[in-house]
RNA sequence: UCCCCGGUAGCUCAGUCGGUAGAGCAGGUGGCUGUUAACCACCCUGUCGCUGGUUCGAGUCCGGCCCGGGGAGCCA
């Protein structure tokens, strides 16, 4: 067997593009790492897997090659360069499979590699996530993650969307979403002070700044520019949850559309929902067959019931009114001015409805102070999807157009005004109505795959005491 | 942050009433087979999370701490 780098006139083939192959190749080459190592003392099984594809590739090597003891001594997780001839399998359970006729040891893998050919807790594989690509299970999270990661872009420039990157470093301290994280050059041994407090003039931008908790603010300036935009990018949390669905650093999906009310926003988030479950659908099919069969039993019958669902939209007081009719002993109360616990949702989209639903018109002081106040003065035109087994998993709204109105709301809810002035000018010159909403992109990879922690959805999960990798 | 559960071999786990630790996988050796996370036989593998206590004796009981998981809150 040689090592090294081969040189080589063969043509080089992903795994995937050779299982799929109309018919016999000769001389092909595949690269990739070894699954599983099957030896015998007449002929040695490789599985070999590259990433492109679920399934890996069977190569065959006799036990009359050169080659044959070295190959059956070769480790799971091996890095090789197989050269042969792709040839119909004459036994059970692969159409394909590669006649080896040389094997070139690229990176070797000793007894200690920690990825073994067995079943291996989550848990664990988190501890080893430089590794974890290379199992089965995350192979089909990335993937799905990469085919859906297109697709959002693929629907939104479909229909006229512009992408539009938001800062992640700002210095709007109240966005409205929960705590950030500070971004400092300060020594923080030894900060300037001023009347014992520490002087943020002095830092590198100025004013006291942090990472990004939302890039709706930014993006409502655009759509009064662009008509229809959307966000994409990171967004950070530095909150202490300690859940399987809470990260400091996700992926969010912010569209903003302008001339819009709350119900062409609904319409948004619907078509949005539905044709990112068919995409899934029609492009992921090997990989959520594995989810499927694997990680959520039915999994296929719900995306397929679900793109076919009708969503209902529920106004919050009538939602009100349904849980306290219900009969349900609910652990938290039920009554009108306070916001809906998950239990609570998840009644309303499993029991009630069993299916999608919009949850609007939201009591005005459970809400952010850009959602348009509604002309009963007590009720903002705020909307949640929610959706069997998850229960919300896009909030939005239609956003406050009227200057004096957001002006009297800032104020009502002692956000400052002043350092919002830019977003309080849109109001001021050519102000329309305009909505948009927020979707986690990690809770809608649990949604369409059945992975139960969100954890396993990211690459390299950030959590409250873990930035490893 | 709060509540609950857990931490035993490289990995997945068992360990009874408190009596001195075990099975599968991985690894090694041999055998066997167009095998499918191959199979069969034998061999090897331990700071029982850390720390203090109770006890003749602690993986097992109690306290503290660390780490992980589930749930809640916050939210996406």
């Amino acid at each position: 067997m040689r090592k090294g780098h081969l040189d080589s006139n063969c043509r080089y083939l992903a795994v995937q593009k050779a299982l799929t192959a109309e018919g016999e190749i000769e001389n092909i080459v595949l690269k990739g790492w070894v699954r599983t190592v099957r030896s015998g003392k007449g002929v040695t099984f490789l599985a070999l897997n590259d990433g492109s594809s679920m399934a890996s590739i069977q190569v065959v090597i006799d036990a009359s090659h050169p080659d044959h003891e070295a190959v059956s001594a070769i480790g799971t997780g091996a890095a090789l360069e197989v050269e042969g001839d792709l040839v119909a399998s004459p036994a059970e359970g692969q159409r394909w499979e590669v006649k080896a006729a040389r094997i070139t040891m690229v990176g070797e893998a000793g007894h200690d590699y920690p990825l073994q050919k067995k079943r291996h807790s989550f848990e664990f594989l988190r501890t080893i996530a430089h590794l974890r690509p290379r199992s089965n299970t995350f192979g089909a999270v990335f993937r799905m993650r990469n085919a859906l990661s297109f697709a959002v872009h693929k629907f939104f420039q479909e229909r006229g969307f512009l992408y539009v990157q938001t800062p992640i470093i700002t210095a709007n301290d109240c966005e409205g979403a929960g705590e950030m994280f500070r971004v400092t050059t300060l020594d923080p041994r030894n900060p300037p002070l001023e009347n014992s407090q520490i002087d943020w003039r002095e830092d590198f931008f100025g004013e006291k700044t942090g990472l990004t908790v939302s890039g709706q603010l930014q993006a409502e300036l655009f759509a009064t520019a662009f008509s229809k935009v959307y966000t994409f990018g990171p967004t950070f949390r530095a909150e202490n949850s300690n859940t399987s669905r809470h990260v400091a650093e996700f992926w969010m999906i912010e569209p903003e559309i302008a001339f819009a009310n709350l119900q062409d926003d609904c319409k948004l988030a619907e078509d949005f929902l539905r044709y990112h479950v068919i995409y899934t659908l029609e492009n992921c099919g090997e990989d959520l067959q594995f989810f499927n069969d694997r990680i959520e039993k039915g999994l296929i019958d719900k995306l397929e019931k679900l793109a076919k669902a009708e969503f209902h939209v529920l106004p919050y007081t009538e939602a009100i009114s349904i849980l306290q009719k219900s009969g349900e002993n609910f652990a938290y109360p039920v009554e009108w001015g306070l916001d809906l616990q998950s239990e609570h949702e998840r009644y309303l989209t499993e029991k009630v409805f069993d299916g999608p639903i919009f949850v609007v018109d939201y009591p005005a002081q459970i809400k952010a102070f850009y959602m348009r106040l509604n002309d009963d003065e007590r009720t903002v035109a705020a909307m949640d999807l929610l959706v069997p087994r998850v229960g919300e998993i896009i909030g939005g709204s239609q956003r406050e157009e009227r200057y004096d109105i957001l002006k009297m709301r800032m104020d009502a809810m002692g956000v400052p005004s002043e350092p919002l002035a830019w977003y309080m000018d849109i109001r001021r010159w050519g102000s329309c109505p305009h909505a948009g909403f927020g979707l986690g992109f990690e809770r809608f990879l649990m949604y369409v795959t059945g992975m139960e922690n969100i954890r396993d959805v990211i690459p390299f999960p950030r959590t409250p005491g873990n930035a490893q990798f």
